[in-house]
DNA sequence: GATGAATGAGAATTCATTCAT
DNA sequence: AATGAATGAATTCTCATTCAT
């Protein structure tokens, strides 16, 4: 499905991106997308040469990072799916996502930005996510486990911000708990406003 | 007590230094805070030597208008304080902090990085908001309205995080209003887990 | 002789102008020509609109500042040529161009510089004291008190670059003594290579 | 002992290095260290990206000019105080110094302004060059060939003054010889002042 | 005349990207 | 393929000079 037949890498050259997208990922995370890109090569252990031979541009490098991390959610959704039943799947999924996106999360927000810019492989595999969320979404729902009237765009928009919320907390693993009970609690259907 | 004695600017001095600080607050929020300076002298209509005469370095320029923004936030929930209730009052005050800051919210957490650099003015307002959450948080909590383990600062980290919520959201007023009605919901004290 | 008919300044330009000179040789003095003018105009107490007024660059500022340097010299040159004997009177105008010339002298030299580029106010005034140097040495040569072979340029080659020495030796006076004992022996005549 | 392990550069960086070691050198003499360092960068051939791969500061450059100055320097005293007897060696050295500092000498000064300011590799290679005067210095008092009472700092600030004669005098050697003689039999033991 | 705000042409420095080795 | 040096456009900030108040 789309593009040219990539030949397969050379092994060095394979050794090579996979250590690039690696690093790339820590040091993003860390110290967030402004870093040059020549440091992300030393800490790789290659020449910038190397990095854009495999990347040709950084902003690529960005979206190879960020489809790993999708393509690792997807997987990991799917197993869940397939393993817990509707409601615990889908609140197990926002874990997911939100573990997935720690540190300077300019990029886990890619999930919701991949829409609108033009990047294919980026938007191809968030599509995949979009559409394993849409459905557990929709089962949370029938199993009446989350509230009827949340579309799937907020869900993603809740997401993106709670990763936010949590970039803020640090590692403090009782408050991190504590959002995750405000925002569960909140994505659970309202009690009935009696009286 | 704190800084220089400053005189009144002169009229058309005022002027530009009050164009400045909007149309940097405008374009910071919608571009991000990567623009050139360039940019917002042009959009304000001055030259960029006129820019750095009012604020000396960009990070200055970046400091005021979060500045400003803290200081119409103080302003609004002390008045919000005194109006309301302790519940609405808390409420309407998480709303009031999401709306000012909409767009590129880079610095809408500010308002919970503030403590951590070194910028005196910025902290200062943001201790003076930050102690009225508290104060806020608190009444809430004794009234029943907010649940109890919720501390301050995961308080201002979940409004960052809504705020990025909102950012990706858009305009879409029930979207918002689903998101606040998820957030707010799970604010609340958790219901009894009976049976 | 040259330029327009100059009409009496107010009192209160007087005493800007005035002040601006003094205030500017010493800062010039101080910390180098490479101050901003404000700083100059600040010290002063003026506005640089005021101090632009007066001097309508900054070289003619400094300009200005060494003219009236050259005037004293040439005032304090004359006096003691009348007051001391040839050999005395050379030596005393030696010192008294070094001790006008203190800190850095990155216009003390202009003296030297004068002839080469076209301000005519400082070259005329150089050229007045460049005249009662020639008639010092000629005299001093004269009287058998300074070597034959020197001419009026090595002088005040000489002069700068004695005033770049004192420059470096700081205030120290016995080593500025020192400095003033080896140029001053050096340039006696020399002594009669016998044997 | 200081400084990271260098690694040989490759081949065409050597040259680019060096070219731009030789035009700074060039230039900065020329017209002063007030140069633009693109200009620096162009007259080299180079962009300024280069340059500044090379020397991370325009006064890093600068001082790797003056540290090659300096090491020349050394190296030729080292020579000339192994071929000439004490008094000999000492006054070629000092004319070595001067030749060498030619031009705008503001950095030939560099070797009296080392000391002050944190250039630790200028710092080093002035103080070798320091030692190396101190001991010329010291054997030419002891073989009566200059006076006893100058001091190293007066040697050298000396030095620096007449670098500045001879910027005001250009190229003609005859007139630098009547400073040479001037300066060097200043330098000498002051003839007893008999009668 | 005095003021100081506005101007805008530089200057130093960074960094994504290209290219010779 | 890999390397890392070279490139140069872009960016922040400064300062001599002009001009509205």
């Amino acid at each position: 499905m789309g593009g040219a037949e990539e030949r397969p890498l050379r092994a060095d050259a394979a050794r090579n991106r996979a250590r690039l997208l690696d690093v790339a990922t820590e040091v993003f995370t860390i110290r967030g997308v402004g870093v040059p890109t020549e440091e992300i090569a030393r800490a790789a252990g290659v020449g910038t040469g190397t990095l854009f031979r495999h990347f040709p541009t950084k902003e690529a490098l960005l979206e190879a990072v960020m489809v790993r991390r999708l393509e690792a959610i997807a997987a990991q959704t799917a197993q869940l799916s397939a393993e817990l039943d509707s409601a615990d799947a889908f609140f197990a999924c926002f874990r997911l996502v939100i573990e997935q996106s720690a540190g300077k999360n300019e990029f886990s927000q890619a999930l919701a930005a991949a829409g609108r810019d033009a990047h294919t492989a980026l938007r191809e595999s968030s599509q995949v996510v979009q559409a394993q969320l849409a459905c557990l979404l929709d089962r949370a729902q029938q199993a009446g486990a989350v509230r009827q009237e949340l579309c799937l765009p907020e869900l993603i928009a809740l997401m993106a911000g709670t990763g936010t919320t949590m970039e803020h907390l640090g590692a403090d693993p009782a408050a991190r708990e504590r959002i995750f009970n405000v925002v569960f609690d909140g994505l659970r259907p309202a009690p009935e406003a009696d009286g």
